[in-house]
DNA sequence: CCAAATTCAATTGTGCCCAATTAAATTATA
DNA sequence: TATAATTTAATTGGGCACAATTGAATTTGG
């Protein structure tokens, strides 16, 4: 008996177990690639001596010159036990700086100095390296641009 | 078409940075939408004292139950620096088993315990209620899947 | 058979991530 | 105007992720 494989059946045994499968959760995937990209800036951002998160923080700066960290946060859906560090690494790194704001001085002011602004042009065509190693036609990378930020929005 | 922003001009300024945004990168809310998906399995989680990537080695024992560590990392896409500290949490909760293979003592077979297999009963609802957190359109979730597993496939 | 190469897992060190707590400053309220 | 509530970062501790190294076991080539 039993000739039915543990995959195809809803109606009894393993069958209720269905949904619980790498393959059938979206989540799995999402997390894989997500990690699986990031691999792929590393080698290419280790040239100019930074992380990922490092990077993501330096692109909200190169277009806002000076942010607080709660609007850091919000932008990279990050907290400030993440970030705090992130954020005193690059001012070691001598590509930001922190200052609190005069008019209220629980919020951290960060902004870009010469040096961080100039990695900018360093930085330039990462994006272009980074498309090289994705292979998907502009369908889909409209596509699944479109349902990431629908699933962001959710989040908020 | 002379209306256009300083956003979408290629031709001079900040043109030639105009890819180097979080807007106009897939990898950022990607790695975003990854994290706050698996924010939400955390509370839901707790109730059966799994971290998310624990859940993810036990739905592969609920499928295969007995694997090694070299498997595992191949269907997880995680090397044995993450998994080995993983696997000896989930052995000290009882709910896996190490065990060296005959064959060849290199290889550290994982297997599912009593209690492992019966924690599948427990954790049967839990896509359900994951998938009341995410409201995507079935079409969009066919969408997002075929996209992600061909990226992944890319990986590798 | 034996040395070299390969395979597999563990370890180490760095850097996130996040929950929870703390602390400092500001704002609102009785 | 005290004080209670809120806002904002920083800190702490736990758990991944991953690169690089190590070490043990097996396989392979001479």
């Amino acid at each position: 008996m039993m000739s039915r494989t543990a995959d195809d059946d809803m109606t009894k045994g393993t069958g209720s177990y269905e949904q619980l499968k790498l393959g059938n959760q979206l989540c799995f995937p999402l997390y894989a690639v997500s990690r699986e990209i990031i691999k792929k800036y590393r080698p290419i951002l280790r040239k100019i001596d930074l992380t990922y998160t490092q990077y993501l923080v330096m692109m909200v700066l190169w277009e806002e010159d000076t942010v607080n960290v709660k609007k850091l946060g919000e932008m990279l859906f990050l907290d400030s036990g993440t970030l705090s560090p992130v954020l005193k690494s690059l001012e070691t790194k001598g590509l930001v700086s922190r200052s609190r704001s005069d008019e209220d001085e629980r919020i951290l002011l960060i902004s870009l100095t010469d040096r961080g602004c100039a990695l900018r042009e360093k930085a330039k065509d990462i994006p272009f390296e980074i498309s090289k190693c994705v292979e998907l036609s502009p369908e889909e990378t409209y596509e699944l641009g479109t349902i990431l930020r629908k699933l962001l929005k959710q989040t908020r």
